[in-house]
DNA sequence: TTGGACAGTCAACAAGGCTGACGTAAAATC
DNA sequence: GATTTTACGTCAGCCTTGTTGACTGTCCAA
């Protein structure tokens, strides 16, 4: 009720009752009029943007999940090991800050993983305060079993969904990225492994 | 490394170093071939969409966190104040369904919502072992609040990725849903708040 | 050489998940 | 009518993962 139709800062265009999933409305280009334009920034339509980016981030997360429980680790031991496994060689700091946790809280998991031999961790040689991070061969084995079952899902997705789908998920999760940060994220997620 | 850009369970096409964000490859419908129409199926792609989904998500919550600590709130008020706004009048066990928690777990942040004269609670008029839930007008001020914060990132996202990305962005979220209750969530995404 | 800045560690606490056990009332079933 | 099932609330205790505060070790610049 209330604000839930209006145009959200923009024009008037009531959305109306639209089946359980609208059957892609490709609207292309230029064939249409300035309301149908902004149909798609009701408030309505933006709080399914959000509701949908809950429930979808559930799901896939609980793939990794299953997997993590069978070893003892939580989604924290998960986050850590994947960055240190995209970015072999980081340091905390470095790790601190894609993570953005407190460096306490890192500690507590980045101990367990390298006592228990997943992640490897060396004095800096230029800086002997820093601690150089890199994921062993048991460690790979692990990031490769958590997004072996999450790709799973994605690949299903992508491939129900389409390319032209893909791409416009891709870019609007990209702009959802903080302004300050999207720069070097965007960098680190195009980043090739093998490059 | 190793399985990094194998073509994902269907050909091989070697993804290559691509800048730091594809500018919008079009592929329209027909005019590509069998590598391209597969591309955005390697592992890499997939990896892809699975970090960008945990930075636009951590990204996007914590709009509404800045909101709830103002409230000393967390995430779990948030979700239940939420769902109960959504559908007012629904049962606990009903909340219970949409939020896959424990009832334990639940119960300690509805009784402080309640407390707090956020959601009120009446027993069932039918079903008297039920309590019926619905937000207060104070409860309704606070969702508000926090829908207008992540709203106001969702529509300059919206705005800048154009309708035609926003429906891609839904159309794969859709299906990320676990098969089993995407319908019935999607009744609850796509259900008009006025209706 | 000394004081600040930085990297990382240890300790204690809080939020919010979880399981298990138990109680109570109401509904459903036998 | 007696029994079982369901809906909900609650107590107790555990775990993960976030927080702040206090601390050590290292580097560098005044």
């Amino acid at each position: 009720m209330s604000s839930a139709d209006t145009p959200s800062r923009a024009r008037g265009a009531s959305p109306g009752p639209q089946g359980a999933r609208p059957p892609a409305a490709r609207m292309r280009g230029s064939g249409l009029n300035r309301g149908d334009q902004l149909l798609f920034l009701t408030d309505a339509q933006l709080r399914q943007g959000v509701e949908l980016m809950f429930f979808a981030y559930r799901d896939m997360i609980a793939d990794a999940d299953r997997v993590l429980e069978t070893r003892g680790y939580g989604r924290a031991h998960h986050r850590c090991l994947h960055f240190v496994w995209r970015r072999p060689g980081m340091s905390v700091s470095e790790l601190l800050d894609t993570l953005k946790v407190t460096k306490q809280s890192l500690n507590r998991v980045l101990r367990q993983l390298v006592e228990d031999g997943m992640i490897a961790s060396k004095v800096g040689p230029s800086d002997r305060r820093q601690r150089l991070l890199t994921v062993t061969a048991e460690g790979e084995a692990l990031v490769r079993s958590l997004s072996d079952a999450q790709n799973a899902r994605m690949r299903r997705v992508f491939m129900e969904a389409g390319a032209e789908a893909v791409q416009g998920f891709k870019t609007v999760l990209a702009d959802m990225i903080d302004e300050d940060s999207r720069e070097s994220v965007l960098a680190l997620v195009n980043d090739q492994p093998g490059a």
